[in-house]
DNA sequence: GGGATGACTTAGGATCTTAAAG
DNA sequence: CTTTAAGATCCTAAGTCATCCC
């Protein structure tokens, strides 16, 4: 049964109806050989030209039998689109209806494109050297598509409310500037300064708007202009929806067609996905936080400014650029290195690059090493801990800032901390760059309180209590230094680095953060565990909060999922803005609650009414409104029997409780991030194991994109120790 | 040994798409 | 069917870390 360690149990199958509260799990075992069998059938029915549908029916036999196999399969099954009660249909016999149903569907009807057809590269089947210098034998692509020239609008603008004509150029940086118009980069003192000086370069010395304010120029005129092209665009939409949206349609065939030869390279006979084929187009830099540089102008990419990287015997693209005359800068062969072309950004001199995406086996083996890394320091973890809490006590105040810093680093996931020039970035932190003024102590509870900001300017802001040991050494290390003054000012990330990798070969700083994430999820999908003879699991949550779930709901399951995705997410500190509508949204929800609470009264009241015999009228407007503001009807007729009435009566206390659950994970969610560590820090192989343990179908929990990410944890067993 | 550089990973927000609700 | 919210994808900024070079 499902909460019997499975140890020996080859595959999981598991039932379909879900509905069931007392879904029952069925264990076959099946020879892995057979899966694999059914796997590289599977793959050739993918890489055939599926033309006809005899051609389907041929895997007929194949789709049914994935449609009883692992989530794995499952996932495989979701992701060609291949619908199974056609598939059962076939094997019954049963003729088949093809032709969509509803309008929306045949607008949506999409026909096995190369997308659908994309062979799957198996490359953890057969690496051998797992971290080989040698990336690739034979890499062909087509180079990076350029961005298109700016099409001047000739629209003035005000200069002291007189109009003042633009060239190309200038008009392209104030058009630039209008888009910005709205967004919270209209407001920030630095852009509006850096965009000013970028734009007044663009005069003659002697002209009169180079001593002038940015205030002396009204833009309206252009921003009229763009925002009318919208408007217009809306009304079309409005007046004609048919043909503008078929307009759409052609227009996006159009540039998926010219985006075609970009999106794939040849990589040893495989064809693989590339992701970042377009330089990125010129415009106003939108820094983050209180970039020095935001509002300078990014500078337009040209042909002359891209190296690629391509095999000696490869046919060298051609540089498709608007103008003619053009060609790569370079063209290398570089077969030790992933990425197939690269150019210098103007603004801060860094190198963008375009790689193969994320499904490739270059970021898949890539991404396979960093989780096998982290085990690894899971295996010997307890002797790092007990060596930095030796350094803890060290008299050297070298080795001491190495220990407190791993601490730091361990303990609460902080990163590392390089050094940044804060002419050239925002000035922000991590643990080695953390000065006296992020930190402050209570020297009661051993507690200490930071408050800075990490990447991307995001906020960190913590209240914990640490180690003596660590809290004595902090407070020493800030002892007589000013506030603007480094803490671990006796080492660097260099240092603390070196120093990791004494402790274990291949360790750094980061890795703690995979380690800490992925421990931190798999310990909490432990705690639920099963107990004989039921279903619902009881989770103690820190020691108070209890949690009931029932595992027989994919949908409990779900939340708690969440929830230990969650617990990752706020360790790890990924933070969101709240979206804009998010409090419109909680009390529309509330609205909707309270709705049903007037419901579930009216209905019970009625039952009263019903059973008492009452003679009485019974009032049948309910006092609230619905969502729109317009009244509403009783939720039941007159005359409604008292039987039906008291299904009803089940059904919104159902809905009730899913409708405040609902309203709190929205609530909770609202400044927690969870896709990021669901991408970059969490072992997929404890999801996965999880939701076989637990039947869950893995496209509940990984989208699409993800699961092309994690093809190579996708036979993960429900045994998987991270 | 320490700064500069290059290669690669990690990050949040904007925008587009899909699904659910009305 | 249309509207709205959620989810997926795109975009590109901003980290980490090894290596190079002096």
């Amino acid at each position: 049964m499902v909460h019997g360690e499975s140890e020996n149990v080859k595959t999981e199958t598991y039932t379909h109806d879900r509905s069931s509260k007392y879904r029952k799990v069925n264990l076959n075992k099946h020879d892995e050989e057979k899966d694999l069998k059914i796997l590289s059938d599977f793959d050739h029915f993918r890489s055939d030209k599926i033309t006809d549908l005899n051609l389907l029916k041929k895997y007929a036999n194949i789709i049914a039998y994935i449609n009883t196999l692992t989530p794995v399969l499952h996932s495989l099954k979701s992701e060609f689109n291949i619908d199974y009660t056609m598939a059962s249909c076939w094997q019954k016999n049963i003729p088949i209806k093809i032709e969509p149903v509803t309008a929306t569907e045949k607008r949506n009807k999409t026909e096995p494109n190369d997308e659908f057809l994309e062979p799957l590269n198996r490359w953890w089947e057969s690496v051998t050297d797992l971290e080989s210098e040698l990336k690739w034998n034979y890499l062909e692509h087509r180079g990076l598509q350029f961005a298109e020239l700016y099409e001047p609008h000739g629209i003035s603008i005000l200069f002291n409310g007189k109009e003042l004509k633009l060239n190309s150029e200038a008009e392209e940086i104030a058009t630039m500037w209008c888009t910005t118009l709205g967004t919270e980069y209209e407001n920030k003192p630095i852009f509006r300064k850096n965009f000013w000086k970028t734009f007044k370069s663009k005069f003659p010395t002697l002209h009169p708007i180079k001593k002038a304010k940015l205030e002396s120029c009204d833009f309206t005129a252009i921003k009229n202009y763009l925002d009318n092209k919208k408007l217009k665009a809306a009304q079309d939409l409005e007046n004609d929806r048919e043909s503008v949206l078929a307009e759409k349609e052609a227009l996006k065939r159009a540039k998926k067609e010219l985006e075609l030869p970009f999106t794939y390279a040849l990589v040893d006979n495989i064809r693989e996905k590339v992701s970042g084929f377009k330089v990125e187009p010129p415009g106003l830099f939108r820094g983050r936080g209180e970039h020095p540089k935001q509002g300078l102008w990014k500078q337009r990419i040209i042909p002359t400014d891209v190296k690629i990287n391509i095999a000696k015997t490869a046919p060298v693209p051609k540089a498709i650029y608007p103008l003619n005359g053009y060609c790569w800068n370079d063209v290398v062969h570089e077969n030790s290195l992933t990425w197939l072309a690269y150019y210098k950004d103007t603004i801060q001199d860094q190198i963008k690059y375009m790689y193969l995406s994320a499904q490739s086996k270059f970021k898949g083996l890539n991404d396979f090493l960093k989780y096998e890394k982290a085990r690894r320091l899971k295996t010997c973890i307890t002797n790092i801990r007990d060596g930095y809490r030796q350094k803890l006590r060290s008299d050297d105040l070298v080795d001491k800032q190495l220990g407190t810093a791993t601490y730091l680093i361990d303990f609460l996931a902080l990163r590392v901390g390089s050094e940044k020039d804060t002419d050239e970035e925002a000035d922000t932190v991590g643990c080695c760059s953390l000065r006296v003024e992020h930190i402050t102590f209570d020297k009661l509870t051993d507690t200490i309180n930071l408050d800075f900001l990490g990447k991307d300017s995001i906020r960190y802001t913590n209240s914990v209590k640490v180690d003596h040991y660590a809290f004595t050494n902090l407070m020493e290390f800030c002892k007589d230094k000013k506030p603007d003054e480094d803490i671990f000012d006796k080492i660097s990330t260099a240092k603390l680095n070196d120093y990791l990798k004494e402790l274990l070969p291949g360790l750094s700083a980061k890795v703690f953060r995979t380690y800490n994430a992925s421990a931190t999820l798999e310990a909490c999908l432990d705690l639920l565990k099963l107990e004989e003879g039921t279903l619902v699991a009881t989770v103690k949550d820190e020691g108070n909060e209890v949690l009931s779930v029932n595992c027989g709901s994919v949908d409990e399951l779900l939340h708690y999922y969440n929830h230990a995705n969650r617990r990752v997410a706020i360790l790890c500190n990924h933070q969101r803005t709240v979206p804009k509508l998010h409090q419109a949204t909680q009390k529309k929800m509330m609205l909707k609650e309270n709705i049903l609470e007037e419901d579930l009264k009216m209905c019970k009241d009625y039952i009263k009414h019903l059973n008492e015999g009452s003679k009485k009228s019974f009032c049948m407007t309910p006092k609230l409104n619905d969502l729109k503001g317009n009244p509403r009807k009783a939720p039941f007729k007159e005359g409604a029997k008292v039987e039906a009435l008291e299904k009803k009566v089940e059904n919104i206390k159902k809905n009730i409780s899913k409708l405040k659950l609902k309203i709190k994970i929205h609530d909770d969610n609202k400044t927690v991030a969870l896709g990021t560590s669901k991408i970059n820090y969490m072992d997929p192989r404890i999801t996965i194991a999880f939701c076989k343990k637990f039947e869950i179908p893995i496209e509940k929990v990984f989208n699409r994109t993800l699961r092309m990410k994690f093809p190579w944890a996708m036979h993960t067993r429900t045994n998987f120790r991270f």
